[in-house]
DNA sequence: ATAGGGTTAG
């Protein structure tokens, strides 16, 4: 691994700046330590008599750019401009990649008027680096207007312009892998070929995604044109296969773990790698480990554990934290604080996520004392926690009955906000509140949240308390809530519309919760779920009407909406939650 | 040689 690792190494202070144009008088090399040094040369540089050459002062913009210091650069270039420096093409493509990173697009294309107006001409990179801001910042159209006006330029198109596009592609909200891989068809008779780049790119959206056979095609089609998978490619396919079949909020439903028998077939693509003397590192490693934990495999995970340390690989912290949400998954958290103490003994030093999986654990199973005490250790290891550390702990303590513990501690945080409360705190607390006490504390508590802590509600709150209501069978409340949020301009979401389907069906009011999903739901565009489908069928089905719910099965059939046996396997399992 | 694409894990 210590290929890959080097460039990381290699970083931009350890370069060393030759001034060969002009050298001061008493030395000719200077030595960047870090961004100081940077600003100071570029400071004295601008008063020397004559002016250093152009290239060198872009050279050391491109380093404080390399250090992530954008704004830096920008001010720099303003004074350089002040002091008389002609800039080049080189420097305005610097200057728009810093306004590309800190979001402001309008700036970046305003240098393109700048270019002009020095009599330089944008180039190849000048639209590449446009091109991957507006992807950034997530204007897909826009960039794909660039495309455009890079024809019309007569502009040649290079691998890495293509490389920008495919991945603004894959990634863009409209989620256009397809695209992406059209695009990567199309270049096959042409000039410019499809690379390694551009496949792990595509690559890794596929099987993030979920589309892992068709990640495999797609390298098995790689591998036909002569290019070979890396080490990317193979962590995003085993990354994807230990993923597969996983849905996001099922699995937030069932605690983070839910089975899929693909972790198997992820693993013999690890041996093989291995077999053949592929390059693999920690990283990897992680992720089959991972993999295993997150289907019920802990054993497997720890046996991958212990073989990575046999073969002379150093566990990082992300392999203890890994293992310990394993063992927590599966309530066997005093082997996740085991872990812990030897990731200590190793001489890692934990951080905030590894001690809020580990308070997490304690909460669930409803040890909340030992959870505190671990928040206790964080401060005397002057660890500050997070929002996530005190939201865990707030909900352990309302899902072990103390309610008033869970307030006193959200007090403390709203009062000496280190982190203060977020929605999601206050979220939890009123949950609590319609569950354990009554749907009238919570939304008094609600109200005066909303007007003494200026607390500005999310569709998640709403739905809480919609949900609260109807359980307690007060359909005009929940109503009134409802309209309420749409006022706020917060719009409902399928869960709302769950929670309303439900109450409906179960005040035998189901015409108007047909109603409700063909003129508020489907006509709407939001999408049915598959409880949205069994709240509707079942509660057919209970009213005696199974005519009607044949025809809404069909219904939603036709426009694209079906179940299948899994999804009915996971309903079973999610009952009680909307 | 100064500018632009994929950095994967908790």
């Amino acid at each position: 691994m210590q290929f890959l690792k080097l460039p990381r190494l290699l970083m931009p202070h350890m370069r060393r700046i030759h001034l060969h144009s002009q050298p001061l008088p008493s030395e000719s090399t200077y030595r960047i330590g870090g961004i100081d040094d940077a600003v100071a040369l570029i400071h004295r540089m601008v008063d020397m008599h004559p002016l250093p050459s152009i290239v060198e002062f872009t050279k050391i913009l491109g380093m404080i750019v390399k250090m992530k210091y954008y704004a830096t650069a920008i001010n720099l270039y303003t004074l350089m401009e002040y002091k008389g420096v002609v800039p080049f093409t080189v420097t305005f493509n610097i200057l728009i990649n810093c306004f590309c990173h800190m979001g402001r697009m309008d700036f970046a294309f305003s240098v393109m008027g700048k270019i002009i107006k020095w009599g330089c001409q944008p180039n190849v990179v000048t639209f590449t680096t446009l091109m991957k801001g507006l992807c950034v910042n997530d204007k897909m159209l826009d960039a794909l207007h660039i495309y455009n006006e890079m024809v019309a330029r007569r502009i040649l198109f290079d691998d890495v312009l293509y490389g920008t596009l495919i991945n603004g592609l894959c990634k863009s909200k409209m989620g256009n892998t397809r695209a992406a891989i059209q695009l990567l068809q199309k270049m096959e008779g042409q000039l410019v070929k499809p690379n390694l780049v551009m496949y792990n790119t595509i690559v890794h959206c596929l099987c993030k995604d979920g589309h892992i056979n068709e990640a495999r095609v797609l390298c098995s089609k790689m591998i036909v044109q002569g290019i070979f998978p890396d080490i990317f490619t193979f962590s995003s396919l085993i990354y994807g296969l230990c993923r597969a079949g996983q849905r996001k909020e099922v699995r937030s439903l069932l605690n983070g773990y839910c089975l899929n028998n693909r972790v198997d077939e992820a693993r013999e693509l690890f041996n093989l790698m291995i077999e053949r003397g592929e390059q693999h590192d920690i990283i990897i490693y992680n992720i089959l480990m991972n993999g295993y934990c997150l289907n019920n495999k802990v054993g497997e995970a720890k046996k991958l554990f212990h073989r990575m340390i046999e073969r002379g690989e150093q566990p990082d912290i992300i392999t203890y934290t890994i293992l310990m949400h394993g063992y927590c998954l599966i309530d066997r958290v005093d082997e996740a604080r085991k872990l812990f103490h030897g990731m200590i003994e190793t001489g890692l030093v934990p951080d905030v996520w590894s001690y809020n999986i580990l308070i997490k654990g304690y909460c669930k199973i409803e040890r909340v004392d030992e959870a505190m005490n671990v928040l206790e250790h964080m401060f005397l290891t002057n660890l500050v926690p997070n929002i996530i550390t005190y939201n865990s702990l707030v909900d352990g303590l309302c899902k072990s009955g103390g309610i008033s513990d869970a307030c006193k501690l959200v007090d403390e945080m709203h009062y000496c906000g280190q982190p203060p409360p977020d929605v999601t705190t206050y979220n939890i607390l009123l949950e609590s509140l319609c569950r354990i006490e009554h749907v009238d504390k919570a939304i008094a508590f609600f109200k005066h949240l909303i007007f003494e802590r200026s607390f500005a509600p999310n569709v998640w709150s709403y739905n809480i308390l919609i949900s609260g209501c109807c359980k307690n069978r007060r359909l005009d409340e929940a109503m009134n809530l409802f309209n309420q949020m749409c006022f706020k301009n917060l719009v409902p979401d399928i869960v709302t519309y769950n929670i309303l389907l439900d109450a409906l069906c179960n005040g035998q009011q189901l015409d108007k919760a047909i109603a409700l999903l063909k003129y508020q739901i489907v006509d709407q565009g939001i999408s049915p779920n598959l409880r949205t489908y069994n709240i509707l069928i079942n509660g057919l089905h209970k009213s005696g009407r199974p005519k009607t719910a044949r025809k809404i099965s069909q219904y939603l059939f036709i426009r694209g909406y079906h179940p299948d046996v899994q999804t009915y396997l996971i309903n079973e399992l999610c009952k009680g939650y909307h």
